[in-house]
DNA sequence: GGAAAACATTTTAGGCTTAAAACAATTTCG
DNA sequence: CGAAATTGTTTTAAGCCTAAAATGTTTTCC
């Protein structure tokens, strides 16, 4: 059977794609296999931060984003960072404000924003977090060689360009 | 300045780790990058899924397990592969089959087991939505060659693999 | 056979997450 | 200036998700 619809059969783009359906099988298995090891490690993470500290993961995040504003966030940009909702950091917030990591206050030249910064409290316990976080991921990633890291750093900026670009082609 | 901490200085591996911890930063950037490329990814697939089926992006994977499974998988099974709680397993289950596109009985071998499959119409939507679903993974990984493609699924391999082995090293 | 262990699922309690609508403050610009 | 658009945040409604405990069933093994 010939293989009418592989990569060599590109000289009429015009009508293939209407006639026959590519195959994108290849980048489906990727997506897949992106998701899965994330997953893996994200749940592993969330497992060790639990036990370890009782601390959720969403909350270490953000601490984390906010260990590296000294003169701390507006909502707005921890949402973009985190890439998650608005409402989410909201509730977020609330909480670890709550709990005394967090400091929270309305910025005095724009009454909309709030500015958010880490306690002295909130810093410390990060800190402590963030050491042995290290050391898990390390771990987790110990059967990667210095070149493997490398080039999977390379590959995925390239596939967050290239993902970037799609989702810019749709929404502009 | 000398680089006492880098990876030439193994010879007393007994006092290293407690004298000069050791700087794993890139695979923390790894890590991160990891994950912004899977939750970019994902938010745009489920923001699609969304807008063009008006379906979430937790039960569009649940369909895709069982289409690939005629005869039908186990709430287990489900979650095993889906890699996420048994509660959880339930509520998309309850909702799904409400909305008809699951159907679910107890096992008649052993009255433990559920054994969940698609309807007809369960399986006639989702072979709908998996087909446009292909063409924007392809659109989204679109700037990756075939090489990049094999390189990518090669390293994410390797590193599952070492997660793994991680995460069982910590639970064995 | 029957107690104990293992297994599959559901329930519970709490938190996370999103999209969309609502609200409030600021900026733009006619 | 002042209406309109924009921006930052919160609220709302619904659903997703987890860990742990509870429930019911089957298997193990003495």
């Amino acid at each position: 059977m010939p293989a009418v619809s592989d990569c060599s059969n590109m000289l009429d783009s015009e009508t293939k794609a209407v006639e026959t359906p590519e195959d994108h099988a290849e980048e489906l298995r990727l997506w897949l296999r992106l998701l899965t090891c994330t997953t893996l490690i994200e749940g592993e993470v969330r497992g060790r931060l639990r036990q370890r500290f009782d601390v959720t993961l969403p909350r270490f995040d953000l601490m984390a984003q906010l260990d590296k504003a000294p003169d701390g966030m507006t909502l707005s940009d921890v949402s973009k960072r985190m890439m998650v909702s608005n409402g989410n950091v909201t509730g977020l917030v609330e909480r670890l404000v709550e709990s005394g990591h967090l400091d929270r206050r309305t910025s005095e030249t724009d009454r909309r924003v709030q500015v958010i910064r880490l306690t002295k409290l909130g810093r410390a316990e990060f800190r402590r977090m963030a050491a042995e976080h290290e050391t898990w991921i390390a771990d987790l990633f110990a059967d990667l060689s210095p070149k493997d890291v490398r080039e999977l750093m390379r590959l995925l900026a390239k596939t967050k360009a290239s993902a970037q670009k799609s989702a810019a082609r749709r929404r502009p």
